[in-house]
DNA sequence: GATGAATGAGGGTTCATTCAT
DNA sequence: AATGAATGAACCCTCATTCAT
């Protein structure tokens, strides 16, 4: 059971409404003061409610960041894998998966930034970082390079490597773009972009 | 203040030693339960002492932290860059760099998961990761990757590119690896750095 | 104000009906997860309307479960009270009052459990167990004891006794019943109850 | 572990005290307001400090509400067993035992109450009264009683009788009286047990 | 008659920090 | 140099109750 609506089961325009501002607002709140310092008080402040209609929407903590997390997480996907669709060749496809994830990092800046903040703070029972330590989770960020790589491979296109490790390498250079963005306010990242996307073009031996 | 340590300044010999055996067990306590659950409590009932006697040696809980973080960065890069020394040419330190990465996570990974765990978890005023996005913390992290590069590119082993756009790479590249190591226990990380050293220096125009 | 009802406070069918619904949906509820545990909610959805709906029938929380408390009571009481009237001669009389009650342990084990839950967790002003410690109560379970003792004795049945005492006695014996099924699974209540007629039978002097 | 010290684990004489303090605290406030009106808030009013404290010197209220029962039972029961050792024949021994119980209640009548106030609300997972109904603390109050009554048969002080059904008929009848008090505040409770002493020993076959 | 939404008071619990000893 | 005890603020969560619709 996901919140504590029961009768139903159907969603109402006012609790899908609610939700949505209640996502909107976690968004918020983490990114403005931190994971650790956004609680539920602070979340139904922003959201002009009490902490106790929050459990009406949501069971409990947990389930509104996972919503956060999902929404943000699918909202980001769509986004790029749209992008990748509409380029024809491999070589085109990463580009476009390149410049999509710094796209939606202009577009979407404090939901990236929760999202690995939800990423670092969900721990399983062992304390250990749940959602970014699930092989699941990490397969599906990593896929869909390797299957552009190898696609690229077959086509002649891209030259010879192993395409799981260059789809970490891209991935995880990639990942580490919000935290680049904070921590030099200065750069250009649509220029960092475009000089990724001719390291990974030359790593894997395309032509220029 | 930095502790209550008197205006002298001195540090006895059992000040010391407890402030390592402290930095010791919180390293412990974060690995084996978690950053967020690992408590004074759960520190000092590690170290045999109470509570209370903490704050005899750090000012407080922060501070701790930060002595943490300061120990197994200081020890990490240490031995880092002691491998580069050793290395002579740009492109055999920056082979050097990458294989001293993968052997630290070899050494010490508590320590290292650590430092990660404590980056993502320490914020500022404004709830941001305040290490992770501190721009002094990444410049000690790029300088002297860029270092590396431009003195290769002077020197002719490397072709041409952005050195710092390269160097962010390679970071980010090397800093994503812990957790590539938690999501995938059955990742051969010699392997993985032995394909992005071959990457990196692809990317970097060097003849292979 | 018992309930919202309109002052002519005639009930409708539907009125009636939920009503009797909640009741049983209530006595689910307690056996089922507790007494602490049945919250208006859980009663709400076994009866599959919302929380809001049951203040339409009762005013308040108190006031439903005084209902199920008065109507466990009411039938219990009137099939024993039917049973007593069955016999004829007072010491038949007793029998069939402890045959009974040990029958509506068979019958209706639910609700005498509920209302052995309820009994002991409404609590007056000064937290005292208001139903228990209830002197109209009490008596209403007494008073019939006693008129039967006092019956017996004027008829030469029964010996020498304090009337009072001995039904106080009796009932203590009954009331523990349900506590005593709980606590010993394998217990044989009939037998139990065998035993404890021959047991009063002696202590008022019958002659075997 | 059961508070939250943890250097020495012995117990300091301050500690002692505060837990003997929450004690009686947490035995008036039961008394005084009822079991579910007993919060920690207003049990550490009563004492005079804050709720924080309380976790202190007990791991959780559970164990809190666990060491008031366990204190009154076990005072309550040292009182009764010290004068059925000082009565010789098992007849003298039934009597020490009513007269005891009924002694207890005369000097530690909020104890009592309590106790079973406690015993009602405690619950298992299913919602049910777990230390009424649990099977060792039944058989901890019947089976002295039915040591002494096996005894009075062999002794040929008793008649004959089912020893366990006799037990828990007395047992019950005993137990009832913390409520008949309540309900009948004029009751006289020294008569009342004298009483049960009579029709006890009439229902074993007891010469009079 | 009933729903969906929200309130608000209170619950138990955690924990960094303080301080007298 | 350390202990034991306590504080107090914040945390997540529960629930009877209210009320516009």
């Amino acid at each position: 059971m996901r919140s504590k609506k029961q009768p139903s089961g159907e969603r109402t325009f006012v609790d899908i409404a609610r939700r949505a501002q209640l996502i909107e607002c976690t968004i918020d709140a983490i990114d403005d003061v931190g994971y650790q310092k956004a609680s539920l008080a602070e979340i139904a402040r922003r959201a002009g409610i009490t902490k106790g209609a929050i459990f009406y929407h949501f069971a409990n903590r947990d389930e509104l960041i996972e919503a956060v997390f999902a929404h943000v997480l699918t909202s980001g996907t769509e986004l790029i894998m749209a992008r990748i669709r509409a380029a024809e060749t491999p070589r085109a496809q990463l580009r476009a998966y390149v410049e999509a994830f710094v796209a939606s990092l202009h577009i979407n800046p404090r939901g990236i930034r929760v999202l690995y903040a939800i990423g670092d703070h969900i721990t399983d029972d062992e304390g250990r970082p749940r959602l970014v330590h699930d092989h699941g989770l990490q397969e599906a960020a990593i896929a869909p390079i390797v299957d552009i790589l190898r696609r690229g491979q077959e086509a002649g296109e891209f030259g010879e490597f192993e395409p799981r490790s260059m789809a970490m390498m891209i991935r995880a250079t990639l990942e580490a773009m919000p935290t680049y963005v904070l921590a030099y306010p200065d750069l250009d990242i649509d220029a960092y972009g475009a000089d990724l996307v001719t390291f990974f073009e030359r790593a894997m031996g395309v032509a220029q």
